[in-house]
DNA sequence: GCCGTTTTCGGCCCGACTGTTTTCAGTCG
């Protein structure tokens, strides 16, 4: 099988080519159906280019023939003439511009035309020599916020994303300074994509309701983390933090607060679906209330689920509102009764399946970490400490496993409330063999394999290593399956649906490893898994006692993957979990 | 460009804010 274009590349060029035809001055929809395609194509589980080839690339939502033929062209000749067309017509510089804040297409295309300007070091120069004022329908105030745009260092693009756990962390403590001064009635909750539990927050999102928004709306200044407000009234306020994530109080009445938060936790794809499909039920749907055409009232709800109710839709999970789907699931008279899933919870989950401790990187004892996860609640927890190769300085040779496997089996003995389980985070080395011998394996009751080296490795090569990882018959589960850093860190390059096939049929578990800065499998690809057939094993991946609570985040992402309690291995107890590990098949 | 309890054309979410405008275009979330 030839290595076919990546989603990614397929993605990128969409993009690109939609932000060419805004340029261009294309109607809004047509670009917008551009980015959607973009975004599906990334997040599809399968080969694009290899559905375009075998014409069926439109069964995917947003892409039709004409975009099925652009991608088959892509793929087949590394380019789309379209693009080419429109590349010659605007200089690369000009898309820069567009991405620059009180700037669009339609301003960038402008000064294009007007003032030849075709980067963003002409359009500095253009604004300092006051020359952008000369031009119909800008002014100084324009040219003004041109040149703070630009001396604001960051280009718009990298504005700063933060870690959920931050994000949510910084957003309850500005709510707990906002309740100190806030009036009595005051009730302040957290919205945006940190109440979707999203990987990373843009900005975070507040929605409060009182009788006294402008009492409420004035103290966002006061706040310690406040470094400026740009505006404040009545409707709430926008700040900044002084580490630069931007802050969105909105504040309305109570009996509007499920309009509110339900506007407010988005997503902004969410709810333009949500109100696209209100529409055609003769309703319009705002953070002010639902208008129906039928009587020209607007009903407002107290409670988010009642906007939902008025649509004919079940109410959805935060998780759930990317528009991946949850809308059509969500229709309560839906004849395929599809309906939504039951998400797995944090109350389902019975073991941790990957730790360490100073046996290799860890901070703490087998003893203590054992505690800690019997005050989490668990029936049992794997210390899956490094294998022989780990490479920095804390190897676990094989001699030392053996002793630790030992050292397992006595705190197993001495610690009531909870089984200990010996493993180990093997190594996959670059063929994609293990580093201990198998002989030693078969002594651990749990064995997770990762890829920790040699990350930059061809498709191809990555792919083989982890399938024979896979298929080796005394592995238990894949970690980390990715090696994506959240934010910082490209997954590496990996046919995800061949790996997920060799899973399914090997009967080896992937993880979602709970590491905030991880999260991988992420949920677009957990939920691709468990769609190929593939079981999920959620893990905190913890290196102290602290760490085993971050078990959440996997959760997290587990249920913005749509996974249910079934599908999840560790939320059985480990007597039947025990059994179906791929070296307990057969057996009995 | 896509898509169909408006099916092969004519629609395609909603509102706020800003700056430039005498009524609105562009940008943003």
């Amino acid at each position: 099988m030839a290595a076919e274009l990546p989603n990614s590349t397929i993605a990128d060029a969409l993009e690109e080519l939609g932000d060419l035809y805004e340029l261009d001055g294309a109607i809004v929809h047509r670009v917008l159906a551009y980015r959607t395609a973009a975004r599906s194509v990334r997040e599809s589980p399968v080969s694009v280019a290899a559905l375009a080839r075998a014409g069926k690339a439109t069964q995917i939502a947003g892409i039709g023939a004409t975009l099925q033929e652009k991608i088959l062209a892509l793929a087949e000749t590394g380019v789309i003439p379209a693009a080419e067309k429109l590349r010659a017509k605007f200089p690369p510089g000009l898309i820069a511009i567009t991405r620059l804040p009180g700037l669009g297409p339609k301003r960038a295309r402008l000064l294009h035309s007007e003032l030849g300007i075709e980067d963003i070091e002409q359009l500095r120069a253009a604004a300092l020599a006051q020359k952008l004022r000369d031009v119909r329908g800008l002014g100084p105030k324009f040219e003004a916020n041109v040149l703070l745009a630009l001396q604001d260092g960051a280009p718009a693009s990298s504005a700063p994303r933060v870690l959920l756990p931050k994000a949510i962390e910084l957003g309850q403590a500005l709510i707990v300074g906002l309740r100190e001064s806030a009036p009595r009635d005051a009730q302040l909750e957290l919205a945006g994509s940190a109440r979707r539990l999203a990987d990373s927050v843009k900005d975070i999102d507040i929605i409060a309701t009182t009788a006294e928004p402008e009492a409420l709306s004035g103290l966002v200044a006061d706040l310690e983390q406040i470094e400026s407000v740009s505006s404040s009234g009545p409707a709430g306020a926008r700040a900044r933090t002084h580490s630069g994530i931007s802050v969105d109080l909105r504040i309305a009445l109570p009996a509007q607060h499920g309009n509110l938060l339900q506007h407010f936790t988005g997503s902004g794809r969410h709810n333009a679906a949500l109100r696209e499909g209100a529409v055609r039920r003769g309703l319009h749907v705002s953070e002010y209330g639902v208008l129906n055409d039928a009587d020209g009232i607007s009903r407002t709800c107290a409670e988010e689920r009642e906007v939902y109710e008025l649509l004919g839709l079940a109410w959805i999970e935060p998780e759930l509102r990317e528009d991946r789907g949850e809308l059509e699931a969500a229709v309560l008279s839906d004849p395929s009764g599809a309906g939504l899933p039951e998400l797995i919870s944090q109350q389902d989950i019975r073991g941790d399946l990957h730790s360490h401790t100073i046996a290799s990187d860890g901070r703490n004892t087998i003893g203590e970490m054992a505690k800690a996860a019997r005050e989490l609640g668990y029936e049992y927890l794997a210390i899956t400490d490094h294998s022989a190769s780990h490479g920095f300085g804390n190897d676990v040779s094989p001699e030392e496993l053996r002793r630790q496997i030992e050292r397992v089996k006595e705190a197993n003995s001495a610690i009531e409330g909870i089984e200990l389980l010996a493993g180990s985070e093997v190594n996959i080395l670059p063929d994609g063999s293990l580093d201990y011998e198998d002989e030693l394996l078969a002594q651990l009751d749990w064995v997770v394999a990762s890829v920790h080296t040699s990350f930059g490795m061809a498709e191809q090569a990555m792919t083989e290593r982890m399938i024979t990882a896979i298929e080796h018959p005394l592995v238990d589960a894949i970690g980390h399956p990715t090696g994506r850093m959240i934010v910082r860190r490209e997954p590496y390059a990996v046919d995800l649906e061949a790996v997920f096939a060799a899973a399914a049929r090997t009967g080896t578990l992937l993880e979602i490893n709970a590491n905030p800065d991880r999260r991988d499998l992420s949920d677009v690809n957990a939920r691709a898994a468990v769609r190929a057939g593939v079981r999920i094993v959620i893990d905190s991946d913890a290196h102290r006692i602290a760490t085993l609570a971050n078990m959440r985040w996997g959760i997290a992402t587990a249920r913005r993957a749509w996974l249910r309690k079934e599908d999840v291995a560790n939320t059985l107890p480990w007597a039947k979990l025990r059994k179906q590990r791929k070296r307990g098949r057969g057996k009995r």
